[in-house]
DNA sequence: TTTTGAGTTGTTCGA
DNA sequence: GTCGAACAACTCAAA
């Protein structure tokens, strides 16, 4: 064995939190020994909200456990990358660093000021890409632009991508003679000091292995449904692997093989799209693709902003989706987008607000689907949606959740209501309400917004600002 | 260059 | 209750 055997490679992990199907592990493994590290950023990435903290902690004690498993020993560091890297590579001799690329403006930009210290410090910088199942450059318009509408980007995909098979775990891992210090995890300060992850706990299982679970349970099951089950709240009906794969404890390329029903893959596909549009659209995270409108008039009363981020809006779908999110961290995607779309049209407050909320609530927060998402629903975004599309609460609430079942788990004052009245509480005959135990107003709020009066007032405002931009 | 067809997820109104 | 049209005008992507 020569002694270019002996010195070891550093492995950085970010956003691929897993052995499996993992391109830089493997890419490391092959040269020797192995030194992997997790840095807590400073900056960067922007600022990691308090659910994606509190999921981030768990993920890394599963992959310390896990690599500890192999003989491996995760290095825990925190500050800037370039800084911590150059002193890593300098205290263990290695010359060469493998990493799998991020995506978001921010976080490539880190990525580019460490690589170009490791490389002046003599540092070969190898990048693999594995967390998306094409980059976000690869796919191009006739005219060679980026694409700005999903089907058209969907056709091209599907005849131009063909996602390989995953990789297995490496075998014969080796950690160096001599291992660096690590930080304890705890004194990355991820958690919170007063302790409100009771919900998460209890709904998530973070980690591969948790991330392999979700995926064997939708395979086994709700897949087939999917088409049907997916907009339907009460109903475990979709994947919930987005926070798995926003950590990278799964591939989509291990998704995309497992599940091959094309509603899903699809699904997965618009994951590919949004980071193609962040990608290609950097200042999207904070203003709108669509100038126009930055013209927007967003007038709502602020003092409303705190009724729908706790759920006290006497929209009880609304309410359940805001509650849910507190709770567990995350929240349905057809809530999602009737909430969203009431923040925006009914309390008309700007996105910005409900995206900035969503980040630090969820688990599987993610700048370039979160972007998107409040984008789509504004209006502002890339895509035909017409402005006049308002959600009406009520009738999604009627169509998509009829049995009450999701209200009654998120919003438990109303779960004595019969079916029929549970949707708007306020409308339900004295006798009724008594029954259920029920005072709007009292026990649950009422409406801040009355719908028509509002849709009328998002219409006016849509009127204003294509008149007066022009 | 010009033309053409089409665009995730909806709601309301009136026949 | 059901159904089709209207809700505007624009931009994108490809032919």
């Amino acid at each position: 064995m020569t002694l270019a055997r002996h010195t070891p490679t550093l492995l950085w992990f970010r956003r691929d939190l897993r052995l499996a199907d993992n391109p830089a592990l493997c890419a490391a493994a092959a040269a020797g020994p192995v030194v992997p590290v997790f840095i807590l950023e400073d900056g960067g990435g922007g600022p990691l909200g308090g659910a994606a903290r509190w999921w981030l902690n768990q993920s890394l004690d599963r992959l310390s456990a896990s690599l500890t498993g192999l003989g491996l020993s995760l290095v825990l560091r925190r500050g800037s990358p370039p800084q911590v890297l150059t002193d890593l590579a300098a205290e263990t001799g290695a010359r060469v660093i493998h990493w799998n690329r991020r995506y978001e403006p921010e976080a490539a930009a880190v990525d580019q000021a460490a690589a170009e210290a490791l490389q002046s410090a003599g540092v070969t910088v190898q990048t693999h890409g594995s967390a998306l199942l094409a980059e976000p450059w690869d796919l191009a318009t006739g005219q060679g632009g980026p694409y700005q509408v999903f089907t058209p980007y969907y056709k091209k995909f599907l005849d131009t991508v063909h996602p390989r098979s995953a990789l297995p775990v490496p075998k014969g891992l080796a950690a160096p003679g001599v291992i660096p210090g690590s930080l304890p995890l705890a004194d990355l300060g991820l958690l919170p000091s007063v302790d409100w992850a009771g919900g998460l706990r209890e709904a998530w299982t973070p980690g591969e292995a948790g991330a392999q679970a979700e995926l064997t349970r939708f395979l086994e099951g709700a897949v087939d449904r999917y088409d049907d089950d997916r907009d339907h709240p009460g109903v475990n009906g979709t994947s919930r692997l987005s926070p798995h794969l926003h950590w990278g404890e799964i591939s989509p390329r291990q998704v995309w093989t497992g599940a091959a029903a094309a509603p899903f893959r699809r699904q997965l596909v618009w994951r590919e799209f949004t980071h193609h549009l962040l990608h290609h659209f950097p200042h999207t995270p904070h203003a709108p693709l669509r100038e126009k409108f930055a013209a927007f008039p967003w007038d709502g009363d602020p003092d409303l902003l705190p009724a729908w981020q706790e759920g006290r809006t006497g929209y009880p779908l609304v309410d359940a989706g805001m509650r849910q999110l507190w709770q567990t961290g995350w929240m349905h995607n057809r809530v999602r987008m009737v909430a969203s779309s009431f923040l925006v049209k009914h309390l008309l407050l700007p996105w910005q607000d409900g995206a900035r909320w969503f980040s630090d609530t969820l688990v599987d927060a993610d700048l370039a689907n979160n972007t998107f998402g409040w984008q789509w629903v504004a209006g502002s975004g890339a895509d035909g949606a017409p402005y006049f599309r308002i959600f009406n609460p009520l009738t999604q609430s009627r169509r998509f959740d009829t049995a009450g079942a999701y209200i009654r788990r998120w919003v438990p004052e109303l779960a004595g209501l019969p079916d029929k009245w549970i949707h708007a509480p306020w409308t339900a005959p004295t006798g009724i309400l008594e029954k259920a135990g029920v005072k709007p107003g009292r026990t649950y709020p009422l409406p801040v917004v009355e719908h028509a009066a509002a849709r009328q007032r998002a219409l006016e405002s849509y009127r204003r600002m294509t008149t007066e931009s022009t």
